[in-house]
DNA sequence: TTGGTGTATCGGGAAATCCCGATGTATCTT
DNA sequence: AAGATACATCGGGATTTCCCGATACACCAA
């Protein structure tokens, strides 16, 4: 994944609004508490907030994790979902010295 | 314009490079000092530098400069365009606070 | 083992993007 | 005015992206 690939998968609104609710998972998925631990959040409640279909949620969480801003943790028959921060950061710091 | 859009425009290498290019004119378009001034460089020696067609590229710095990151400046017969700093410093306060 | 739940993958129609050649417009020169 | 130069716009074929429904796969519960 270059450059050309990180910004492709940020050029999508829903994507970036999946990115910004994994900022805060509590804020933005107070359900009960369930599905959702220290592994992030699983692909469906990210799917009943973002108003698409499964499949479409699975491929765009698959794309996220593919640029490597996300991460995955399997766990039972749910995959979990978080941000990979540090890849954030090496974001921003080339962004910022290349852009 | 909004931060979907400006993902878009940066979601192409050659539109990349440009933006790189635009960065150091001197370095990068050293031909005699011709069409190359204080309002930028012209489309022609883009083009020339990017490998595509006039039209190709005149359409590329028209996207850029939709997003606000690039600007020109029209001089007799020649189009010049050159970075706007202020625009490039914007988005990236916005991609350290967002992202 | 059977059925149910959660996720991933497949196939594809619609829309957007990429990049081109052809053409139009503005400006300069003679 | 006529031709040349620089750029913008138009029309379109090829590719990619968007997002869906259908289906396959993995895991759990009874």
């Amino acid at each position: 994944m270059d450059q050309v690939d990180i910004f492709k998968a940020l050029s999508n609104k829903k994507r970036l609004l999946i990115l910004e609710w994994l900022k805060d998972p509590a804020a933005h998925f107070p359900d009960h508490e369930s599905h959702s631990n220290e592994f992030g959040i699983c692909v469906g409640q990210i799917q009943q907030k973002a108003g698409l279909t499964q499949s479409t949620v699975s491929e765009y969480l698959s794309l996220l994790q593919r640029t490597g801003l996300i991460e995955s943790t399997r766990v039972g028959q749910w995959t979990y979902y978080k941000r990979n921060e540090a890849a954030f950061e090496r974001l921003k710091e080339l962004i910022n010295k290349e852009l």
